[in-house]
DNA sequence: AGCTTCTGCCTAGGACCTCTAGGAAGCGGA
DNA sequence: TCCGCTTCCTAGAGGTCCTAGGCAGAAGCT
C-alpha cells in the first residue's frame, strides 16, 4: 500500500491552508487527514494533538509574516518603514485569514513558536529608530503600535468597518499619518 | 416531574458566565444543559443552534458593554471621557473574557446585536466631540479609537506583554496620553 | 539477499459534541 | 375538566478527538 507522505511539515503547511480557506475555527484533524487521503489516527504520529497543530501553525505564520516584514523594512526609514511595515501585516491577515488568527492563540514563552513572536517586536521596536524614544517610552511605542495594527486588521476582518460607506483604505492611511505624528510628539510622563 | 425552568434570557445569560469561565470556545450546548439539570435537547426549543447561541452572547455582551462605557462618560469631556472610557472597556475584557471575545463575532448586519454594536461607535464620536474634527477624519478617529482599544485589550488577553518586564498599565496609561495628542493634532490630509 | 528495526498507516473503539424527530408530561386558560 | 402550548424527554444519526494495538512498507545492517 503506497504511503501518503505525511510529514510534520507538511501537514503544518496543510492546516495553515485549510485555517485560510475554511476559518481557524473549522480546521480539524478529520479534515485535514481527509486531503492526505489518510486515516485521522495516522496523524497523532505527526502531531501530539489538535491543540499542538494550532500551535504549529502560529508558528508558521509568525515566522512567515517576521520574513515578509523583514523584506518591507529594508532599505527604508521613519515613515516610509512605518507604513510598510503595517502594510504587510494588513496584506498578511487579509490574504491568510486562517494563519493570522492563529497568530493570536496564547504560546507558551518558552516553546520555540514564541521567540518567533520575538521577531516582531524586535523589527517594531527598529522602526522607531527613526523617532527619538528611550525607554521605557519605547516599550510603551512598541505596545501601542502592535496594538493599533492588529486592532485595525482584527476589527476589519470581522466586519467592523463594513457599516459605514468610508472606505478602509483611507482611514487605515490616515491612521498611519496619526501614529506617525503621535510618535514624533510623544509626550512627557506626568503631563 | 419539575421543570427546569429553563427560559431564552436565562440560558444566554448562563452561557456568558460559562464563557467567561472556561473560554468562548469551550463554551457547549452539553455542558450548558448539564448546568441547568437539561438534557442536551431541550435547549434546542429555546435556541436554535450553537452558532445562534454565541451571537446571542455576543449581543449581551456588546448591550451591557455599552451602559458600562454611557456611565463612565457620564459627566466627562475630553482626555477625561477618553480615558474612562477607554478603562471601562479594558476591564470589562478582563473581568469577562469570553464575553468579550463572543463581541467579535462576526455579526449579521441586520441582526438586533448589531444595532447594539452601533451604540460603540455613536459613545466614541461622543468623545471626540472635545476635539475638533470634521467629517471624514471623525470616522477615521472612530476608528483608530476602536482599533487601539481592541488591539492592546486583545493583546494583552492572549499575552503579549508578559514577555516584558514593563508593566501593562503603564504602557495603557502611556498610551492614551498620546493619543489624547494625536487626537488635539490631527494632520491635514496629504501631508 | 536476508534480516531486523523503525515508523507510517491501519482498524477498533470510547468519550463527547451537535442536532433532528417524535412523544409525554407540566401548566395555564376556557 | 379538558385542551393546547410549551417544556422536557428518549432515541438515534453523524461528526470530532484521541488511545491502544497491530501490520506492512522503508531503511539500514550483515
Amino acid at each position: 500500500m503506497a504511503r501518503a507522505g505525511v510529514t510534520a511539515e507538511r501537514l503544518i503547511e496543510a492546516a495553515a491552508d485549510l485555517a485560510d480557506e475554511v476559518g481557524l475555527e473549522n480546521l480539524t484533524i478529520s479534515e485535514l487527514a481527509r486531503r492526505f487521503g489518510v486515516k485521522d489516527a495516522s496523524l497523532y504520529s505527526h502531531i501530539r494533538n489538535a491543540h499542538e497543530l494550532r500551535v504549529r501553525v502560529a508558528g508558521l505564520a509568525l515566522a512567515e509574516l517576521a520574513d515578509r516584514a523583514a523584506a518591507s523594512l529594508a532599505g527604508r526609514a521613519g515613515k516610509d518603514a512605518l507604513v510598510a511595515f503595517a502594510g504587510t501585516y494588513r496584506d498578511y491577515a487579509r490574504k491568510h485569514p486562517g494563519r493570522y488568527t492563529a497568530m493570536q492563540t496564547d504560546l507558551d514563552p518558552q516553546s520555540p513558536e514564541a521567540s518567533a513572536a520575538r521577531r516582531h517586536s524586535d523589527m517594531t521596536r527598529a522602526i522607531l529608530r527613526g523617532y527619538a524614544l528611550a525607554e521605557p517610552d519605547q516599550t510603551d511605542a512598541v505596545r501601542m503600535l502592535g496594538s493599533v495594527f492588529h486592532g485595525f486588521v482584527s476589527l476589519e476582518m470581522a466586519g467592523g468597518f463594513r457599516h459605514h460607506s468610508r472606505a478602509a483604505d483611507e482611514s487605515w492611511s490616515r491612521m498611519l499619518d496619526t501614529i506617525d505624528v503621535a510618535l514624533r510628539n510623544w509626550p512627557a510622563p506626568r503631563a
